[in-house]
DNA sequence: TAGATTGTTAATCGATTAACAATC
DNA sequence: TAGATTGTTAATCGATTAACAATC
């Protein structure tokens, strides 16, 4: 199977695409070109058009590519369509927002339990998902063969509690933790750093105040 | 001022810098270098001793970097010590958390305050954060000179919840809304995307899965 | 046919890595 | 002094952009 690498840019481009296509559905059209595209999200249009040859092959000159078939191509490839379950460990604010956020099922993403330390928060939420005590994190995730385990605990923990998961079997980790976490070789961390965007954020304000005050 | 201008992909490994060294703040060593702090956190040794020397001076052949002065230095740089006033835009489960995340003050963010369009959310939260009426946005904003916004509300109202911020003088914009913001250009957009995080996460388990099965 | 738009090959740009001289 | 470690200059790598041929 030619699962043809993709780069990591590009990865992160192709969700943004699919965002806009989804929202040009009301409207009614049915095509739109690279150009188009490119012009609407302030990309290059060689790049939209790069981007996309990887996913599709079904761009037409002169016409562009069918809206319809073009957000099916983008969701197969990015696994949309076939659901993974995941888990939280963690059931804080944060943990509890993401637990309860009905938006990951568009994203292939099925949360079914979370987890915490304090026995106390175990129960039922408001949108009837369950938070169980962590001694039930290796049983629950190795029978139900979770793969994807979301980490919103504090930082000071971070390492400990990823140990169990991957012990537990998950094999990928959506870090809020601002921690940097050590796993084996064949685990994935993605990191949800906040700070880190604030970092961006910042710099830039202040370089941008810089400027303007010129 | 010789504001040297960094790059994107450093300003990025700061913060992991600097969360590394504060955890190693309570095992009492002095110092640390390049080397060390490149192996704990799986990156390449050069990269690392580039970064810090866009940051610092203090390094010191044989002996490495003075961690708290490094700290002080990278908490300098990255603005954590001169708060920044923000507010939060969208009070549902997400904003709320944000709200009351009590982290941000280490980052050099203070969140005065929340605004919601369902008047019936206003109100104090837990923490003693208050919950505005959207209708209070941009005389808030005006009043207190905020420049900072974090934007929790769902994508199909994003855009325009975003022009209010902008009209109220908000000049930096994270954006947790799974949209595309067009905005002035003057004002900058973070996007904290978890579909994109999450595309990245389960591309790579799924080359992971099929490289392990061969 | 003419022209808009596609997909691709080549050139440029930026970031990472390798090599090395400087120094405590 | 010797060697660990720094900071920097040059080489490599990857991603973006520009140029262009193909095509509906």
């Amino acid at each position: 199977m030619a699962t043809r690498s993709i780069s990591k840019s590009t990865l992160q481009r192709l969700p943004i695409y699919l965002m806009h296509l989804k929202s040009l559905l009301p409207g009614g059209q049915s095509h739109i070109s690279a150009t188009t595209l490119a012009l609407a999200l302030g990309m290059g249009e060689v790049q939209v058009r790069k981007d996309l040859a990887s996913v599709s092959e079904a761009g037409k000159p002169k016409v562009g590519y069918v809206i319809t078939d073009l957000i099916e191509e983008l969701e197969n490839f990015l696994g949309y369509n076939d659901v993974d379950d995941a888990v939280v460990v963690g059931a804080g604010k944060l943990g509890r927002a993401l637990l309860d956020y009905n938006g990951f099922a568009n994203y292939g993403l099925n949360i079914v339990a979370a987890f915490d330390i304090d026995a106390g928060k175990s129960g039922v939420t408001d949108t009837g998902k369950s938070i169980f005590d962590m001694q039930k994190l290796e049983e629950l995730c190795a029978r139900l063969c979770i793969r994807i385990g979301i980490l919103t605990v504090p930082a000071d923990c971070a390492q400990a509690v990823c140990d169990r998961m991957v012990k537990s079997g998950i094999l990928a980790i959506l870090n809020f933790a601002p921690a940097h976490l050590i796993v084996p070789e064949n685990v994935l961390v993605q990191n949800e750093n906040i700070a880190t965007s604030l970092a961006i954020l910042s710099n830039r304000l202040k370089e941008t105040i810089i400027k303007s005050s010129i």
